[in-house]
DNA sequence: CTTATCTGCGTATAGCATAAACAGAGTATG
DNA sequence: CATACTCTGTTTATGCTATACGCAGATAAG
């Protein structure tokens, strides 16, 4: 488990609020965490997560490794004031009156906060990340939007769920598209995958792949027809939609 | 990149298909594919993925280390086919004729599996995986569920992929949950956190913390006074009726 | 001034993935 | 049948990575 201050909070969330007070005595410090996470930061949007290490980010604020050590407890530690300082939201956010059209803007800037760092999608999500400055107010800026629907607060947290979930996953998508770009299959291993993949076994799969190109994830997905933008909006639109559903039910309201 | 056959096909996914054939010469083989996923898979389930390393499922079956690169060209491309095998979906599924109840059968059997092996989640999902079969057979059975619904065909695998993210979403929200019980912040830290997160700052969240206990995730979430299962019904069913609405926007049915 | 604490560095350790080479086992070919 | 070829599993080695430990010096507290 990650590392507590004295006061018992993880060491993350207490560097991450400012908490975390330098100590009075010995030399002057030469580095602080800020320059630190914003080294690996550096490093992981030029060549991604894996060339973090503590040597590389050591050697770009020219110091030797160990010193790293004297203000992070470990390589997790990083990773998560790393995680939180990427997924910046703003400050003031002014969102519009009608919620629908606030929960888009919402997911819009949370999307936009993934595009900017993909690592960070690598990274777990933990019990700790929720207690970061940024979390917390992603956080209220979703409850904000949702202030005049008539659900629960454990509804609503479970729709900032939902829906970070969403972007998060359309995000990965357009990192897997810009790698498909990369795989390449010949015809003779498109023809080797036709002989398993056949309409006798998956018939409802294989009218879909033969309308389109095969891409990416988990789950497959063709290549979309009208842009990666349409197929967020369109899940978007569902969520929404079925938001829209239940504000009905329990106003009576047609929205 | 993924190493690839002969033929161009990555070899996780030649290997998964049974096209990777054994060689013909040579001493008898001692190890298989199979046995060594299988390995892998058991240490992870018991231990987490990060005891799955080459040295550990060596030894676990009798063998050295390198006697594994016989078999797999990487690590890499060992946890491509733990993935896949992890995630087994059954062959023969008879969904409902209603397309909202084999969608919820289909979400919950993706669920299962994941639950089953939780710690596919933390493994990255790219281009390759979508070829394997246990993502093939899943994807035709997703596609199945919706056969009645008149979307596009990458509209369809849209609704997959949104579906499997909630699916995937609150199978790793429910191992947070069992992991936030072992962060258990003493009231001091408690004090020292209230007195960053106010009312002030945020408005819309702090009302929501005082009214639960704050657990998880990376956007926070109260803990669910109906249980996670509500909240998990809560997603689908909002991505049902976004689904309905549509439905009834291009056929002009009620459904 | 003395004592305590902190900083950054150098050295060391352990773990891990994987390369390379070797000896022997088994098959294909002439 | 003998020879050549290919494959198997092992051993040894290498490089990378995170982190422990100890030292010398810098700075603050008492």
């Amino acid at each position: 488990m990650a590392e507590t201050t004295e006061t018992g909070l993880p060491r993350a969330v207490a560097i991450a609020w400012g908490m975390h007070e330098a100590p009075q005595r010995g030399p002057n410090r030469g580095l602080s965490h800020e320059r630190i996470v914003a080294a690996a930061i550096e490093i992981a949007d030029a060549e991604g997560l894996a060339a973090v290490t503590m040597q590389a980010v050591a050697k770009s604020l020219g110091f030797t490794t160990m010193s790293l050590y004297r203000y992070v407890s470990s390589k997790d530690e990083l990773l998560q004031l790393m995680q939180d300082t990427a997924l910046s939201v703003p400050e003031k956010v002014r969102l519009p009156a009608d919620w629908q059209e606030a929960l888009r803007m919402w997911a819009g800037i949370v999307r936009e906060a993934y595009r900017a760092h993909p690592w960070v999608l690598a990274l777990p999500r933990g019990p700790v990340s929720i207690l970061m400055p940024n979390s917390v107010r992603a956080a209220d800026l979703g409850l904000s939007a949702m202030k005049d629907l008539p659900l629960e607060d454990d509804e609503k947290i479970g729709v900032i769920l939902v829906i970070s979930q969403h972007v998060a996953a359309w995000v990965e998508l357009e990192q897997n598209l810009a790698a498909a770009d990369i795989i390449a299959i010949p015809a003779e291993g498109v023809q080797l995958l036709s002989e398993v993949i056949t309409p006798e076994r998956f018939p409802h799969l294989v009218p879909v792949m033969e309308s389109g190109n095969y891409i990416v994830d988990e789950v497959p997905v063709v290549e979309m027809n009208n842009g990666i933008e349409a197929e967020y909006d369109l899940g978007l639109d569902l969520i929404i939609s079925g938001l829209e559903v239940l504000e009905q039910q329990r106003t009576g309201k047609q929205t």
